[in-house]
DNA sequence: TAACAGCTTTGACCCAGATCAAGTTTGGAA
DNA sequence: TTCCAAACTTGATCTGGGTCAAAGCTGTTA
Protein backbone atom coordinates (compact mmCIF):
# COMPACT_ATOMS: atom_id res chain seq x y z
CA UNK A 1 0.00 0.00 0.00
CA UNK A 2 3.03 2.18 0.06
CA UNK A 3 2.67 5.46 -2.51
CA UNK A 4 5.64 6.74 -4.17
CA UNK A 5 7.56 9.32 -2.71
CA UNK A 6 7.70 12.94 -4.49
CA UNK A 7 10.89 14.17 -1.98
CA UNK A 8 14.65 13.46 -1.91
CA UNK A 9 16.49 10.18 -0.21
CA UNK A 10 19.22 12.05 1.03
CA UNK A 11 19.70 12.89 4.36
CA UNK A 12 21.39 15.90 3.96
CA UNK A 13 18.33 17.98 2.73
CA UNK A 14 16.29 15.79 4.92
CA UNK A 15 13.56 18.19 6.48
CA UNK A 16 14.15 16.66 9.59
CA UNK A 17 17.88 16.31 9.87
CA UNK A 18 18.72 18.58 12.68
CA UNK A 19 15.56 17.38 15.20
CA UNK A 20 15.41 13.84 14.76
CA UNK A 21 17.21 11.04 16.04
CA UNK A 22 19.65 11.19 14.05
CA UNK A 23 20.70 14.95 14.88
CA UNK A 24 23.76 14.93 16.27
CA UNK A 25 25.23 12.42 13.91
CA UNK A 26 27.98 13.37 12.18
CA UNK A 27 28.40 12.51 7.68
CA UNK A 28 30.06 9.11 8.36
CA UNK A 29 27.46 8.33 10.81
CA UNK A 30 24.61 8.88 8.61
CA UNK A 31 26.27 6.92 5.67
CA UNK A 32 26.02 4.43 8.27
CA UNK A 33 22.23 4.97 9.04
CA UNK A 34 21.74 5.44 4.88
CA UNK A 35 22.19 1.75 4.40
CA UNK A 36 20.43 0.55 6.69
CA UNK A 37 17.40 3.30 5.99
CA UNK A 38 14.26 2.89 3.82
CA UNK A 39 10.79 5.32 3.59
CA UNK A 40 7.39 4.05 4.10
CA UNK A 41 4.40 6.05 3.47
CA UNK A 42 0.61 5.09 4.68
CA UNK A 43 -2.43 6.93 3.86
CA UNK A 44 -4.39 8.68 6.54
CA UNK A 45 -6.45 5.89 8.73
CA UNK A 46 -3.43 3.03 7.85
CA UNK A 47 -2.14 1.53 10.73
CA UNK A 48 1.06 1.44 10.92
CA UNK A 49 1.79 -0.96 13.47
CA UNK A 50 -0.35 -3.64 16.05
CA UNK A 51 0.19 -3.77 19.70
CA UNK A 52 1.88 -7.21 20.51
CA UNK A 53 3.16 -7.46 16.67
CA UNK A 54 7.07 -8.42 16.11
CA UNK A 55 8.05 -5.18 15.60
CA UNK A 56 10.82 -5.09 12.61
CA UNK A 57 11.57 -1.55 12.27
CA UNK A 58 12.20 1.84 14.42
CA UNK A 59 12.12 4.81 13.08
CA UNK A 60 11.20 8.62 12.91
CA UNK A 61 8.15 10.52 11.79
CA UNK A 62 9.47 12.84 8.05
CA UNK A 63 5.57 13.98 7.51
CA UNK A 64 2.47 13.72 8.40
CA UNK A 65 1.10 12.68 11.98
CA UNK A 66 0.59 9.35 13.77
CA UNK A 67 -1.02 8.64 17.02
CA UNK A 68 -0.48 5.56 19.40
CA UNK A 69 -3.10 4.12 20.60
CA UNK A 70 -4.52 1.68 23.72
CA UNK A 71 -7.40 -0.09 23.41
CA UNK A 72 -9.26 -2.29 26.00
CA UNK A 73 -10.97 -5.32 25.73
CA UNK A 74 -14.49 -4.18 25.62
CA UNK A 75 -13.19 -1.23 23.14
CA UNK A 76 -11.98 1.90 25.05
CA UNK A 77 -9.61 3.35 23.29
CA UNK A 78 -7.45 5.71 24.60
CA UNK A 79 -4.64 7.60 22.65
CA UNK A 80 -1.35 7.77 24.41
CA UNK A 81 0.64 9.97 22.59
CA UNK A 82 0.55 12.00 19.40
CA UNK A 83 3.67 11.51 17.25
CA UNK A 84 4.96 14.63 14.89
CA UNK A 85 7.60 15.06 12.36
CA UNK A 86 11.14 14.14 13.98
CA UNK A 87 9.33 11.96 16.71
CA UNK A 88 10.71 8.45 16.95
CA UNK A 89 8.55 5.53 16.85
CA UNK A 90 9.47 2.10 18.31
CA UNK A 91 11.54 0.81 21.13
CA UNK A 92 14.88 -0.40 20.48
CA UNK A 93 15.64 -3.45 22.90
CA UNK A 94 11.83 -4.69 22.70
CA UNK A 95 10.65 -6.85 20.38
CA UNK A 96 6.67 -6.45 20.66
CA UNK A 97 4.94 -3.06 19.89
CA UNK A 98 2.88 -1.88 23.31
CA UNK A 99 0.52 0.22 21.26
CA UNK A 100 -1.46 0.45 17.47
CA UNK A 101 0.56 3.25 16.01
CA UNK A 102 -1.66 4.70 13.33
CA UNK A 103 -1.59 7.26 10.75
CA UNK A 104 -3.80 9.77 11.43
CA UNK A 105 -3.23 12.01 8.34
CA UNK A 106 -0.74 10.81 5.34
CA UNK A 107 2.41 9.51 6.97
CA UNK A 108 5.65 9.43 6.14
CA UNK A 109 8.13 7.67 7.96
CA UNK A 110 12.26 7.08 7.93
CA UNK A 111 12.12 3.50 9.00
CA UNK A 112 15.77 1.60 10.18
CA UNK A 113 16.26 -2.25 10.53
CA UNK A 114 16.17 -3.21 13.89
CA UNK A 115 18.84 -5.06 14.32
CA UNK A 116 21.27 -3.14 12.80
CA UNK A 117 19.77 0.37 14.19
CA UNK A 118 19.95 -1.27 18.07
CA UNK A 119 23.62 -2.19 16.93
CA UNK A 120 24.70 1.06 15.72
CA UNK A 121 22.73 2.65 18.93
CA UNK A 122 25.19 0.48 21.50
CA UNK A 123 28.19 1.86 19.61
CA UNK A 124 27.24 5.85 18.94
CA UNK A 125 26.92 7.98 21.44
CA UNK A 126 25.26 10.64 19.79
CA UNK A 127 22.41 8.79 18.79
CA UNK A 128 22.04 7.38 22.39
CA UNK A 129 22.05 10.55 23.55
CA UNK A 130 19.80 12.12 20.99
CA UNK A 131 17.08 8.90 22.06
CA UNK A 132 17.48 9.90 25.64
CA UNK A 133 16.92 13.33 25.61
CA UNK A 134 14.05 12.79 23.13
CA UNK A 135 12.71 9.99 25.58
CA UNK A 136 12.85 12.62 28.53
CA UNK A 137 11.10 15.12 26.37
CA UNK A 138 8.05 12.35 25.88
CA UNK A 139 7.94 11.27 29.07
CA UNK A 140 7.56 15.24 30.59
CA UNK A 141 4.84 15.47 27.74
CA UNK A 142 3.06 12.13 28.83
CA UNK A 143 2.83 13.62 32.41
CA UNK A 144 1.81 16.92 31.23
CA UNK A 145 -0.90 15.11 29.32
CA UNK A 146 -1.76 13.11 32.83
CA UNK A 147 -2.29 16.46 34.35
CA UNK A 148 -4.66 17.16 31.17
CA UNK A 149 -6.63 13.70 31.56
CA UNK A 150 -6.75 13.41 35.52
CA UNK A 151 -8.12 16.88 36.15
CA UNK A 152 -9.03 19.40 33.49
CA UNK A 153 -12.55 20.27 32.54
CA UNK A 154 -14.27 19.42 29.23
CA UNK A 155 -13.43 22.82 28.29
CA UNK A 156 -9.57 23.09 29.17
CA UNK A 157 -9.10 19.71 27.58
CA UNK A 158 -9.98 21.22 24.25
CA UNK A 159 -8.16 24.23 24.56
CA UNK A 160 -4.78 22.11 26.06
CA UNK A 161 -4.77 20.44 22.67
CA UNK A 162 -5.43 23.14 20.62
CA UNK A 163 -2.60 25.01 22.53
CA UNK A 164 -0.02 21.95 21.73
CA UNK A 165 -1.39 21.53 18.03
CA UNK A 166 -0.88 25.89 17.47
CA UNK A 167 2.15 25.74 19.52
CA UNK A 168 4.42 23.50 16.95
CA UNK A 169 2.66 25.77 14.01
CA UNK A 170 4.53 28.89 15.56
CA UNK A 171 2.84 31.02 12.03
CA UNK A 172 2.97 33.95 14.65
CA UNK A 173 3.58 37.42 12.52
CA UNK A 174 6.55 38.32 15.24
CA UNK A 175 6.77 41.34 13.10
CA UNK A 176 3.23 42.84 14.28
CA UNK A 177 3.90 42.00 17.74
CA UNK A 178 0.02 40.03 17.02
CA UNK A 179 -0.21 36.97 18.62
CA UNK A 180 -2.32 35.02 15.94
CA UNK A 181 -2.14 31.77 15.03
CA UNK A 182 -3.87 30.02 12.09
CA UNK A 183 -3.59 26.02 11.47
CA UNK A 184 -5.93 23.23 10.47
CA UNK A 185 -6.58 20.74 12.68
CA UNK A 186 -4.80 17.64 11.79
CA UNK A 187 -7.39 15.22 13.94
CA UNK A 188 -11.30 14.18 13.52
CA UNK A 189 -13.36 15.12 16.58
CA UNK A 190 -13.22 11.08 17.39
CA UNK A 191 -9.59 11.07 17.52
CA UNK A 192 -9.55 14.53 19.49
CA UNK A 193 -11.44 12.50 21.70
CA UNK A 194 -9.56 9.26 22.11
CA UNK A 195 -6.90 11.52 23.53
CA UNK A 196 -8.78 13.49 25.63
CA UNK A 197 -10.90 11.49 27.27
CA UNK A 198 -14.11 12.48 26.08
CA UNK A 199 -17.01 11.51 23.72
CA UNK A 200 -16.99 13.24 20.36
CA UNK A 201 -19.82 14.92 20.93
CA UNK A 202 -18.42 16.47 24.54
CA UNK A 203 -15.60 17.47 22.16
CA UNK A 204 -18.01 18.73 19.28
CA UNK A 205 -19.98 21.00 21.90
CA UNK A 206 -16.74 22.09 23.61
CA UNK A 207 -15.70 23.69 20.35
CA UNK A 208 -18.57 25.31 19.70
CA UNK A 209 -18.67 26.78 22.97
CA UNK A 210 -15.32 27.89 22.29
CA UNK A 211 -16.14 29.44 19.21
CA UNK A 212 -19.25 31.33 20.27
CA UNK A 213 -16.97 33.01 23.36
CA UNK A 214 -14.47 33.98 20.74
CA UNK A 215 -11.54 32.11 21.83
CA UNK A 216 -11.18 30.76 18.25
CA UNK A 217 -12.53 31.09 15.03
CA UNK A 218 -13.77 27.77 12.79
CA UNK A 219 -14.11 28.40 8.93
CA UNK A 220 -15.42 24.74 7.78
CA UNK A 221 -14.92 21.80 10.64
CA UNK A 222 -11.11 22.40 10.69
CA UNK A 223 -9.69 25.53 9.74
CA UNK A 224 -8.70 27.47 12.97
CA UNK A 225 -7.97 31.17 14.01
CA UNK A 226 -6.45 31.63 17.53
CA UNK A 227 -6.78 35.71 17.72
CA UNK A 228 -5.22 35.47 20.89
CA UNK A 229 -2.76 32.99 21.85
CA UNK A 230 -2.83 34.01 25.60
CA UNK A 231 -6.59 33.89 25.65
CA UNK A 232 -6.15 30.79 24.67
CA UNK A 233 -3.29 29.15 27.24
CA UNK A 234 -5.72 31.02 29.63
CA UNK A 235 -8.48 28.67 28.56
CA UNK A 236 -6.38 25.58 29.23
CA UNK A 237 -5.79 26.03 32.39
CA UNK A 238 -1.75 26.33 32.18
CA UNK A 239 0.39 28.97 33.63
CA UNK A 240 0.13 31.78 31.29
CA UNK A 241 3.98 31.27 30.36
CA UNK A 242 3.09 28.37 28.73
CA UNK A 243 5.24 26.50 31.52
CA UNK A 244 8.33 25.34 29.01
CA UNK A 245 10.92 24.51 31.09
CA UNK A 246 14.64 24.99 29.81
CA UNK B 1 15.93 17.43 58.14
CA UNK B 2 17.85 14.72 56.86
CA UNK B 3 18.04 11.71 59.80
CA UNK B 4 20.77 9.60 60.51
CA UNK B 5 21.41 6.88 58.29
CA UNK B 6 21.24 3.27 59.50
CA UNK B 7 22.41 1.21 56.16
CA UNK B 8 25.63 0.79 54.74
CA UNK B 9 27.15 3.01 52.25
CA UNK B 10 29.10 0.86 50.03
CA UNK B 11 27.70 -0.11 46.95
CA UNK B 12 28.79 -3.43 46.81
CA UNK B 13 25.65 -4.43 49.23
CA UNK B 14 23.47 -1.47 47.80
CA UNK B 15 19.71 -3.19 48.06
CA UNK B 16 18.99 -1.69 44.72
CA UNK B 17 22.28 -2.24 43.15
CA UNK B 18 21.22 -4.57 40.40
CA UNK B 19 18.30 -2.31 39.47
CA UNK B 20 19.05 1.12 39.57
CA UNK B 21 21.08 3.70 36.99
CA UNK B 22 24.18 2.24 37.88
CA UNK B 23 23.14 -1.21 37.60
CA UNK B 24 25.60 -2.00 34.77
CA UNK B 25 28.46 -0.74 36.16
CA UNK B 26 31.78 -2.09 36.84
CA UNK B 27 33.30 -1.71 39.92
CA UNK B 28 35.61 1.13 39.02
CA UNK B 29 32.79 2.87 37.54
CA UNK B 30 31.07 2.37 41.07
CA UNK B 31 34.06 3.73 42.51
CA UNK B 32 33.74 6.96 40.76
CA UNK B 33 29.91 7.23 41.46
CA UNK B 34 30.75 6.64 45.40
CA UNK B 35 32.86 9.49 45.14
CA UNK B 36 30.10 12.19 43.86
CA UNK B 37 27.38 10.19 45.93
CA UNK B 38 25.68 11.17 49.26
CA UNK B 39 22.74 10.15 51.23
CA UNK B 40 19.66 11.81 52.13
CA UNK B 41 16.95 11.20 54.27
CA UNK B 42 13.05 12.75 53.97
CA UNK B 43 10.16 11.94 56.89
CA UNK B 44 7.08 11.00 54.90
CA UNK B 45 5.26 14.06 54.20
CA UNK B 46 8.41 16.11 53.77
CA UNK B 47 9.12 17.73 50.03
CA UNK B 48 12.39 16.53 48.20
CA UNK B 49 11.85 19.07 45.27
CA UNK B 50 10.00 21.98 44.43
CA UNK B 51 9.07 22.39 40.97
CA UNK B 52 10.83 25.40 39.42
CA UNK B 53 13.74 24.61 41.97
CA UNK B 54 17.02 24.73 40.51
CA UNK B 55 18.11 21.15 40.69
CA UNK B 56 21.63 20.30 41.71
CA UNK B 57 21.74 16.76 42.21
CA UNK B 58 19.93 14.01 40.91
CA UNK B 59 19.34 10.13 42.45
CA UNK B 60 18.03 6.97 43.12
CA UNK B 61 15.16 5.96 45.56
CA UNK B 62 16.75 3.78 48.02
CA UNK B 63 13.96 2.86 49.79
CA UNK B 64 10.79 4.54 50.61
CA UNK B 65 8.19 6.05 47.78
CA UNK B 66 8.19 9.32 46.48
CA UNK B 67 5.85 11.06 44.31
CA UNK B 68 5.62 13.28 41.17
CA UNK B 69 3.28 15.99 41.44
CA UNK B 70 1.98 18.77 39.08
CA UNK B 71 -0.46 21.62 40.77
CA UNK B 72 -2.78 23.66 38.71
CA UNK B 73 -2.94 27.76 39.70
CA UNK B 74 -5.91 26.79 41.46
CA UNK B 75 -4.68 24.27 43.26
CA UNK B 76 -5.87 20.64 41.21
CA UNK B 77 -3.07 18.48 41.49
CA UNK B 78 -2.21 15.16 39.76
CA UNK B 79 0.24 12.57 40.78
CA UNK B 80 2.17 12.05 37.59
CA UNK B 81 4.56 9.41 38.71
CA UNK B 82 5.40 6.58 42.08
CA UNK B 83 8.50 6.50 42.50
CA UNK B 84 9.78 3.33 44.02
CA UNK B 85 13.15 1.66 45.63
CA UNK B 86 15.68 1.86 42.36
CA UNK B 87 13.61 4.25 40.35
CA UNK B 88 15.76 7.56 39.12
CA UNK B 89 15.21 11.45 39.97
CA UNK B 90 15.62 14.07 37.67
CA UNK B 91 16.38 14.95 34.70
CA UNK B 92 20.36 15.12 33.34
CA UNK B 93 20.41 18.12 31.11
CA UNK B 94 18.11 20.40 33.00
CA UNK B 95 17.97 22.80 35.67
CA UNK B 96 14.98 23.33 36.88
CA UNK B 97 12.63 20.35 38.27
CA UNK B 98 9.51 19.81 36.21
CA UNK B 99 7.42 18.40 38.76
CA UNK B 100 7.02 18.88 43.20
CA UNK B 101 8.47 15.71 44.13
CA UNK B 102 7.29 14.40 47.60
CA UNK B 103 8.17 11.66 50.14
CA UNK B 104 4.90 9.60 50.35
CA UNK B 105 6.97 7.43 52.92
CA UNK B 106 9.62 8.13 55.06
CA UNK B 107 12.48 8.21 52.23
CA UNK B 108 16.27 7.63 51.74
CA UNK B 109 17.93 8.77 48.55
CA UNK B 110 21.26 8.07 46.95
CA UNK B 111 22.18 11.27 45.46
CA UNK B 112 24.56 12.19 42.94
CA UNK B 113 25.95 16.00 42.36
CA UNK B 114 24.35 16.82 38.62
CA UNK B 115 27.64 18.12 36.95
CA UNK B 116 29.94 15.45 38.10
CA UNK B 117 27.27 13.07 37.07
CA UNK B 118 26.40 14.48 33.94
CA UNK B 119 30.08 14.50 32.76
CA UNK B 120 30.44 10.44 33.56
CA UNK B 121 27.09 9.73 31.83
CA UNK B 122 28.93 11.59 28.60
CA UNK B 123 31.20 9.31 29.68
CA UNK B 124 30.03 5.63 30.47
CA UNK B 125 28.20 3.89 27.96
CA UNK B 126 26.97 1.53 31.09
CA UNK B 127 24.87 4.28 32.12
CA UNK B 128 23.55 6.30 29.25
CA UNK B 129 22.21 2.87 28.62
CA UNK B 130 20.63 1.83 31.62
CA UNK B 131 18.90 5.24 31.68
CA UNK B 132 17.99 5.33 28.52
CA UNK B 133 16.20 1.49 29.53
CA UNK B 134 14.59 3.03 32.99
CA UNK B 135 13.36 6.24 31.04
CA UNK B 136 11.80 4.89 28.29
CA UNK B 137 9.93 1.98 31.05
CA UNK B 138 8.40 4.92 32.53
CA UNK B 139 7.05 6.50 29.56
CA UNK B 140 5.30 3.01 29.17
CA UNK B 141 4.00 3.06 32.71
CA UNK B 142 2.92 6.41 32.04
CA UNK B 143 1.54 5.77 28.78
CA UNK B 144 -0.46 2.79 30.49
CA UNK B 145 -2.10 5.53 33.01
CA UNK B 146 -3.37 7.71 30.68
CA UNK B 147 -5.15 4.99 29.96
CA UNK B 148 -6.17 4.73 33.83
CA UNK B 149 -6.69 8.25 33.90
CA UNK B 150 -8.84 8.61 30.53
CA UNK B 151 -11.13 6.05 30.22
CA UNK B 152 -11.16 3.84 33.81
CA UNK B 153 -14.14 4.04 35.70
CA UNK B 154 -13.82 4.84 39.25
CA UNK B 155 -13.36 1.29 40.66
CA UNK B 156 -11.55 0.01 37.69
CA UNK B 157 -9.23 2.94 38.53
CA UNK B 158 -8.60 1.89 42.37
CA UNK B 159 -8.27 -1.92 40.76
CA UNK B 160 -6.25 -0.78 38.99
CA UNK B 161 -3.65 1.17 41.52
CA UNK B 162 -4.55 -2.11 43.89
CA UNK B 163 -2.76 -4.31 41.07
CA UNK B 164 0.29 -2.03 40.43
CA UNK B 165 1.05 -1.73 44.07
CA UNK B 166 0.40 -5.53 44.70
CA UNK B 167 3.05 -6.47 41.87
CA UNK B 168 5.81 -5.28 43.16
CA UNK B 169 5.16 -6.94 46.49
CA UNK B 170 4.77 -10.14 44.99
CA UNK B 171 4.60 -12.18 48.07
CA UNK B 172 2.23 -14.74 46.19
CA UNK B 173 2.83 -18.55 47.87
CA UNK B 174 3.96 -19.84 44.82
CA UNK B 175 4.07 -23.06 46.47
CA UNK B 176 0.51 -23.49 47.15
CA UNK B 177 -0.07 -22.10 44.32
CA UNK B 178 -2.53 -19.38 45.71
CA UNK B 179 -2.22 -16.35 44.02
CA UNK B 180 -3.11 -14.38 47.51
CA UNK B 181 -1.21 -11.42 48.17
CA UNK B 182 -0.98 -9.54 51.35
CA UNK B 183 0.12 -5.67 51.38
CA UNK B 184 0.27 -2.48 53.54
CA UNK B 185 -1.09 0.57 51.06
CA UNK B 186 1.78 3.45 51.32
CA UNK B 187 -0.61 5.66 50.62
CA UNK B 188 -3.47 8.04 52.22
CA UNK B 189 -6.29 7.93 50.43
CA UNK B 190 -6.01 11.88 49.62
CA UNK B 191 -2.38 10.36 47.88
CA UNK B 192 -4.79 7.69 46.11
CA UNK B 193 -6.92 10.56 44.44
CA UNK B 194 -4.76 12.33 43.20
CA UNK B 195 -2.79 9.67 41.75
CA UNK B 196 -6.08 8.57 39.94
CA UNK B 197 -7.97 11.78 39.29
CA UNK B 198 -10.59 11.37 41.84
CA UNK B 199 -12.19 12.28 45.24
CA UNK B 200 -10.85 11.26 48.60
CA UNK B 201 -14.39 10.55 48.95
CA UNK B 202 -14.74 8.52 45.76
CA UNK B 203 -11.80 6.57 46.44
CA UNK B 204 -12.95 5.82 49.84
CA UNK B 205 -16.53 4.54 48.56
CA UNK B 206 -14.77 2.65 46.02
CA UNK B 207 -12.43 0.41 48.45
CA UNK B 208 -15.26 -0.18 51.15
CA UNK B 209 -17.03 -1.41 47.67
CA UNK B 210 -14.30 -3.88 46.47
CA UNK B 211 -14.34 -4.95 50.08
CA UNK B 212 -18.46 -5.45 50.54
CA UNK B 213 -17.87 -7.82 47.35
CA UNK B 214 -14.41 -9.90 48.23
CA UNK B 215 -12.29 -8.50 45.94
CA UNK B 216 -10.04 -7.20 48.72
CA UNK B 217 -10.55 -7.56 52.34
CA UNK B 218 -9.06 -4.87 54.84
CA UNK B 219 -7.60 -4.46 58.13
CA UNK B 220 -7.68 -1.55 59.44
CA UNK B 221 -7.48 1.16 56.53
CA UNK B 222 -4.29 0.44 55.40
CA UNK B 223 -3.30 -3.84 55.66
CA UNK B 224 -5.08 -4.92 52.89
CA UNK B 225 -5.47 -9.00 51.17
CA UNK B 226 -5.92 -10.06 47.42
CA UNK B 227 -7.65 -13.19 47.62
CA UNK B 228 -7.61 -13.60 44.47
CA UNK B 229 -4.96 -11.55 42.11
CA UNK B 230 -7.14 -12.74 38.35
CA UNK B 231 -10.21 -11.23 40.37
CA UNK B 232 -8.77 -8.28 40.83
CA UNK B 233 -7.03 -7.60 37.26
CA UNK B 234 -10.57 -8.51 35.68
CA UNK B 235 -12.12 -5.46 38.08
CA UNK B 236 -9.00 -3.30 36.71
CA UNK B 237 -10.43 -3.66 33.38
CA UNK B 238 -6.86 -5.22 32.04
CA UNK B 239 -5.96 -7.95 30.33
CA UNK B 240 -6.22 -11.08 32.80
CA UNK B 241 -2.37 -11.76 31.43
CA UNK B 242 -1.37 -7.90 32.90
CA UNK B 243 -0.37 -6.58 29.86
CA UNK B 244 3.42 -6.83 30.09
CA UNK B 245 5.77 -7.05 27.35
CA UNK B 246 8.67 -8.18 27.03
C1' DT C 1 -8.14 9.79 80.43
C1' DA C 2 -9.28 13.28 77.96
C1' DA C 3 -9.07 15.71 74.05
C1' DC C 4 -7.66 16.90 69.64
C1' DA C 5 -5.86 16.32 65.01
C1' DG C 6 -5.41 13.74 61.00
C1' DC C 7 -7.38 10.30 58.38
C1' DT C 8 -11.40 7.92 56.87
C1' DT C 9 -16.24 6.78 56.11
C1' DT C 10 -20.89 7.68 54.88
C1' DG C 11 -25.02 10.29 53.46
C1' DA C 12 -27.66 13.67 50.58
C1' DC C 13 -27.72 16.22 46.70
C1' DC C 14 -25.98 18.17 42.32
C1' DC C 15 -23.89 18.73 37.82
C1' DA C 16 -20.49 17.98 33.96
C1' DG C 17 -20.18 15.00 30.71
C1' DA C 18 -22.08 10.49 28.86
C1' DT C 19 -25.63 8.40 26.24
C1' DC C 20 -29.20 8.13 22.96
C1' DA C 21 -31.25 10.09 19.06
C1' DA C 22 -32.06 13.06 15.23
C1' DG C 23 -30.43 16.08 11.88
C1' DT C 24 -26.89 18.79 8.98
C1' DT C 25 -22.70 19.56 6.24
C1' DT C 26 -19.22 18.17 3.16
C1' DG C 27 -16.66 16.15 -0.29
C1' DG C 28 -16.16 12.69 -3.42
C1' DA C 29 -17.88 8.92 -6.67
C1' DA C 30 -20.89 7.80 -10.29
C1' DT D 1 -25.88 17.05 -10.50
C1' DT D 2 -27.17 13.86 -7.72
C1' DC D 3 -26.25 10.67 -4.22
C1' DC D 4 -24.04 8.71 -0.40
C1' DA D 5 -21.11 8.02 3.48
C1' DA D 6 -18.35 10.02 6.72
C1' DA D 7 -17.86 13.67 9.69
C1' DC D 8 -20.02 16.78 12.48
C1' DT D 9 -23.66 19.33 15.30
C1' DT D 10 -27.34 19.75 18.37
C1' DG D 11 -31.04 18.41 21.57
C1' DA D 12 -33.05 15.65 25.46
C1' DT D 13 -32.18 12.89 29.15
C1' DC D 14 -29.47 10.15 32.40
C1' DT D 15 -25.79 9.07 35.69
C1' DG D 16 -21.10 8.49 37.77
C1' DG D 17 -18.56 10.91 40.41
C1' DG D 18 -18.11 15.58 42.55
C1' DT D 19 -19.43 18.61 46.41
C1' DC D 20 -20.91 19.65 50.86
C1' DA D 21 -21.70 18.14 55.41
C1' DA D 22 -21.41 15.30 59.40
C1' DA D 23 -19.63 11.57 62.00
C1' DG D 24 -16.37 7.72 63.22
C1' DC D 25 -11.49 5.92 64.16
C1' DT D 26 -6.93 5.89 65.99
C1' DG D 27 -2.89 7.39 67.80
C1' DT D 28 -0.52 11.02 70.05
C1' DT D 29 -0.17 15.13 73.30
C1' DA D 30 -1.13 16.93 77.79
Amino acid sequence: MNVPLSFSQDCSDCPIRHRAVCAKCESDELDRLEEMKYYRSFEAGQTVMWSGDKMDFVGSVVSGIASLTQTMEDGRTQMVGLLLPSDFVGRPGRDGAAYDVVATTDLVMCCFRKKPFEDMLDETPHIAHRLLEMTLDELDAAREWMLVLGRKTAREKIASLLSIIARRDVTLNAETGNTEVVFDLPLTREAMADYLGLTLETVSRQISALKKDGVILLEGKRHITVPDMDRLLEEAGDDSDGGLLN
